[in-house]
DNA sequence: CAGCATCCTGCGTGATACTG
DNA sequence: CAGTATCACGCAGGATGCTG
């Protein structure tokens, strides 16, 4: 099955609003992306903070939330073809038309789910 | 009281929202209650409007979900404690709060995911 | 540096049967 | 009607080691 239906006309924007945002990095990635082109170590090194618990995330994870949000459009991946190897990642357009939608997401949790911490911005 | 804060206090509100909104259904349950409440049977039949391909949603599923919008703060069940069974859900001031957000996420998906299929509605 | 190959594990999801 | 109890399964996510 699959076929040629291979990005389905989703009649509910929900639920591709959650294929497209599933696993725990990608909203994430793209918040960080929204300042501009980042290298996978500095993604990889930005996911970290704030959790200082955790241990590093798994390359095979964060290379297939890279892969699947480029297959969403929503961000391009640019490869300098260096040695030593030096990639790229950065919003499509599409991409950063997202993130005010993150920025929505962020204020209602900030508020609701965690206090009333009203300074915060970024 | 200092950790009777039940829900943690997140550095990072995506995170946290997107712990909240996992699963399959609550973005779509929470979105049907915004106008109103509604009994188990009438969500579940909500859930399968748009998805003639797909099953039934189990009843285990559909459970969850709704135990863990309550355990969120996002909905409240009532039940009539009658027989047959009769049981409400209805959003909380917080899950009234979220809908806009659902809104947004919504309006982008229509957008953005949905190509120019200007048959959103709802 | 930016990944890929492999193995492993937990849990989200589904299907079915049963109950107060 | 509104669930609970079981069983089964795929896959996200983590851990390690290797490579161009």
């Amino acid at each position: 099955m699959g076929r040629a239906t291979s990005k389905r006309m989703h009649r509910c924007p929900v639920a591709a609003f959650q294929k497209m945002i599933a696993g725990k990095y990608k909203l994430r990635i793209l918040w960080d992306l929204q300042d501009g082109q980042r290298r996978y170590g500095e993604i990889r090194s930005g996911l970290l903070r704030g959790t200082e618990g955790t241990r590093e995330i798994a390359p095979r994870v964060l290379s297939r939330e890279l892969k699947a949000l480029a297959a969403s459009g929503l961000v391009i991946r640019k490869d300098y073809a260096v040695m030593p190897p030096k990639v790229e990642y950065r919003l499509t357009p599409m991409g950063k038309s997202f993130i005010p939608v993150i920025g929505e997401i962020r204020k209602w949790g900030a508020r609701y789910l965690a206090g009333e911490n009203l300074s915060l911005a970024s």
